[in-house]
DNA sequence: AAATCGGGGGC
DNA sequence: GCCCCAGATTT
């Protein structure tokens, strides 16, 4: 249990925040809009994600599919997704999209258990779409909140990990009368003030009120948690050629669910390599790179070969089906990707315009 | 309660 | 290099 010591009164807490946000709130190109849509999406994209990342994958997502209505029908989703992450999210965002047409008109619901029975939609995102989008009195606790919170209150004891037992304390303090722009402004707050290792309170609004500042801890709370080491993973990929195109794969499972990339194995032994389905065979393959590459879960390397296709098996290779796709290798970026894969597509465009510039010389100043 | 899921920007 | 972000879902 939360134990509240000599928190800011509410009504101050919302008059300072507010006229703070009305001065000093960043342009994003979702703000200004009500459209339930609109907010809808850039909470989904905004889940984990910081807001400039989001900037340029909103405004291409809401180009491509400007209603709930189109994207209920889009084909894929992820292709304009690719290199954001967390692409369960995409996936979700289109299911949901399909289930507000068939159940709820077309409009995103306006109840709230209506919202937090859409997949992808939780406890946060519920909230923040009701309370900016229909102005409903509800609050948000995403990351910034908390940390804003247990400091405001000097909450030693409330973990900020612990969301859910912040809820009513946030639900006290919301504005009646602009629950969007508070939910917001406490957010935005988290994101350029009251910043988690080093607080700027000087700037802060409610540094006056902040009982954590009051006491000189607000350097000290939340105290960080403990986080587990990543496990290193090496990865075989193979860049197939074939009439000056590479071969991609797609599978729902594995280290690339769902996103086109180059065939690849775990295993140790280089011959006789069966990459997703394909006998491709590594014995005279050859090793050309080596690409490293870090998510949240673990360190990836990649180590990049370029074997030849077995005669045998050339025709399997080259059957072109929903899981593989034969593309050229400048075109690779512009499919459902992930960044390592983009990565080793870069740098072998990168080795290929490298080779045709000493190409080039050689033919202008032959060897003497 | 803990694990899983991407990637990048700030320091 | 580490930290952690406008979290949700599964185990």
């Amino acid at each position: 249990m939360t134990r509240k010591k000599n928190g800011p009164a509410p009504r101050a807490l919302r008059q300072r925040l507010l006229r703070w946000f009305d001065r000093n709130k960043r342009e994003m190109p979702w703000r200004g809009t009500k459209d339930p849509y609109r907010v809808w999406l850039s909470e989904i994209m905004l889940q984990q994600t910081r807001v400039p990342v989001v900037v340029p994958y909103y405004q291409r997502f809401l180009q491509a599919y400007p209603t709930v209505k189109k994207l209920a029908r889009a084909k894929s989703v992820l292709r304009l997704w690719a290199g954001l992450g967390y692409y369960q999210r995409a996936r979700n965002l289109h299911r949901a999209a399909k289930e507000i047409v068939r159940k709820h008109g077309g409009r995103f619901p306006k109840r709230l258990e209506d919202a937090l029975a859409l997949p992808g939609i939780g406890p946060y995102t519920a909230r923040a779409i009701l309370s900016i989008a229909y102005g409903q009195p509800v609050a948000v606790v995403d990351g910034n909140v908390a940390r804003v919170l247990v400091r405001l209150f000097c909450l030693t004891e409330a973990e900020v990990d612990n969301r859910p037992a912040l809820q009513p304390l946030a639900e006290r303090l919301v504005s009646r009368r602009r629950p969007g722009d508070f939910n917001q402004a406490l957010m935005e707050l988290g994101s350029t003030i009251c910043l988690p290792k080093i607080p700027r309170c000087t700037l802060c609004p409610l540094e006056r009120l902040c009982a954590a500042r009051q006491a000189g801890v607000e350097k000290k709370i939340p105290h960080r948690q403990k986080k587990r080491p990543r496990p290193r993973l090496e990865l075989k990929v193979f860049v197939i050629e074939r009439e000056e195109k590479v071969l991609l794969v797609r599978e729902a499972g594995g280290y690339f669910s769902g996103l086109w990339h180059f065939p690849y194995t775990t295993g140790r032994n280089k011959s006789g390599i069966r990459a997703n389905g394909y006998e491709i065979g590594t014995g005279a393959g050859r090793r050309v790179a080596t690409v490293e590459h870090t998510t949240t879960m673990r360190d990836l390397v990649l180590q990049v070969y370029q074997p030849p296709v077995r005669a045998g098996n050339r025709r399997a290779v080259s059957e072109s089906n929903r899981h593989t796709r034969w593309v050229r290798l400048n075109r690779v970026q512009r499919l459902g990707v992930g960044a390592a894969t983009r990565k080793v597509a870069a740098l072998l465009q990168e080795k290929r315009r490298k080779q045709q510039r000493e190409d080039v010389a050689g033919r202008q100043r032959p060897a003497s």
